[in-house]
DNA sequence: CCAATTCACTTGTTTTTTGCAAGTGAATTG
DNA sequence: CAATTCACTTGCAAAAAACAAGTGAATTGG
């Protein structure tokens, strides 16, 4: 736990992590328009602390060598039940959240399809980029 | 999942709920000598916020007036899935962790009873404080 | 009693981290 | 080949954290 605490236990670290495993962000751009607004300086900070631990892998677009995107480890993935629990958790108690009561219902009823639904999910994203060159 | 970050994306945020959740702790003394070591200033200031934020409850020993516990609410006590699914995470990919196999195991194979488990751990704990005097 | 102690915080002060604005340099486009 | 895109850096002011030292209410020991 403390292990966890130190890697995602930093507000923004987590909504990268939450970023690139629920929302389909692989670019620097688009980590760059979250809705938190984060900085340069500190969304660079992050992204080389989440690789140096395991949890992203940087790859340069080949199509255009100036375009940078990084992909979740499986390290990262693994994550995704936990994370999925915390969402279940803020259906409940977060008066403004976006998430759906359909979704918490579903993984209530079958976590482990749940789970696998958004595997498949960031599956799919990944299958869409080009070849990773690091 | 912005209010989960918002709650306790923050590092002292995370270790107080695990201890206050895991651990068994209550008292502001026992929070205070947690081994992440957090200052006095800082303590006070997430104890605040998390009971600000529907997390904790607190409470004047009537035993002995000058000190105080905490109490976990149901709202936090609705995170012990999630937390648990961090710790079986930390038991794979953190080599230095304390958690032992058996409990990924037994999580893994019936997560239910084992947040049952926990879940009478917290009772068990809480039976054994005064009655709390707010 | 009452001086010493415990306990949960506060109050400075220094150090670290963050947020913001403005670059920088490599790669690409028109 | 000048203008632009893109992923960062750098410099600086502001916010937050660590550290050290109180403070005051409640309790204990003599």
């Amino acid at each position: 736990m403390r292990y966890a605490a130190g890697i995602f236990g930093d507000k923004w670290c987590f909504v990268l992590l939450r970023d690139v495993l629920l929302h389909g962000k692989r670019y620097y751009g688009d980590f760059l328009a979250s809705d938190e607004g984060i900085a340069t300086n500190v969304l660079a900070n992050r992204l080389a602390r989440l690789e140096a631990s395991g949890m992203l892998s940087r790859h340069i677009d080949p199509a255009k060598k100036s375009k940078v995107f990084y992909l979740p480890t499986d390290k990262a993935r693994a994550l995704l039940p936990a994370f999925l629990g915390m969402i279940v958790w803020s259906t409940d108690y977060d008066e403004q959240t976006e998430a759906p009561d359909s979704f918490a219902k579903a993984f209530r009823e079958d976590p482990k399809a749940t789970i696998a639904w958004y595997e498949t999910e960031i599956d799919r994203v990944n299958a869409a980029l080009p070849d990773p060159v690091t």
